[in-house]
DNA sequence: ATACTTGCAAATCGTTTGCAATACC
DNA sequence: GGTATTGCAAACGATTTGCAAGTAT
């Protein structure tokens, strides 16, 4: 069957990366300009990690890529609002970025300053507080912080 | 009884906090200077609250007194590192210190920046992921995010 | 063509640090 | 008197911003 695929209906593999990123951004109402594509291609392919402006330059530069530091932040920061990653806060030195946007908690280790997701199911909170009178509960965050033994 | 309590007896009705304070300042191996204990008459008098360096600052000012900003940022971090205080990680966008250095979470409102404690019971985890190997858990922190309704 | 983006450098902001002057023991 | 601490200003590191030049539609 697969042999006899005429020519025109021959997908190519799939390396649309690219293409996808860019309507992915143009979604979201983001130009798919050259650095945000990029960006888009090295953050959003699935993969479920974590990065700093700074870790993410030194990924862009081994690409071969240049993306101006402002550039990086106001990506980041554009990246976030449209929901395609998400912030997380762990210590008040630099900000860090998830990849994985569903909802989860996280393992933080100061000693390296490592992050470790934890699905969402491994936490179980058996008793909430009641919410502060006029306030409703947008998000509970837990972070359980380890040490090397 | 209490009417026949002979003058030597009659303890002072304890505005000792200076002398209290500049104690528990040299327990924790720190010199009780003029601007430590004034410090620690503000934040260690077992109210529960949250301060930053920049509020902690305003109230300084407003006993009259004086302290260098670099010197508030000091005590913040001395008193800290003595576990008078605890550091809340909310955000990364400035500090804020717990005068509550006893196990409990968090409610967060962002909009007004808002930290209000909640005692530690009225959180039940009944469930935790088992920590990374080579890794204990040291502390859970839970953070409720909350918005006006 | 036009509006949006980028690059780059200057500007901010919270926080830390160096050093001479000062305060505690 | 000797040493820890303060004040102040300079230094810092992360992030933001202004503006001229470049780019997507």
């Amino acid at each position: 069957m697969s042999m006899n695929v005429p020519p025109e209906e021959n997908k190519p593999p799939a390396p649309a990366t690219v293409v996808t990123m860019a309507s992915k951004l143009r979604v979201a109402g983001l130009r798919p300009t050259r650095q945000r594509v990029a960006i888009a291609c090295l953050l959003l392919d699935g993969r479920h990690r974590h990065v700093t402006a700074e870790s993410l330059t030194a990924e862009i530069n081994a690409t071969g890529l240049h993306v101006a530091g402002g550039t990086v932040y106001n990506t980041l920061n554009q990246f976030t609002n449209a929901g395609f990653l998400r912030r997380v806060t762990v210590h008040n030195e630099y900000s860090l970025f998830d990849t994985n946007t569903a909802h989860h908690h996280h393992f933080y280790d100061a000693a390296d300053d490592r992050l470790i997701d934890i699905p969402s199911d491994h936490v179980v909170l058996s008793r909430l507080p009641q919410a502060p009178d006029d306030r409703d509960i947008t998000r509970v965050d837990v972070i359980i912080h380890v040490t090397k033994k």
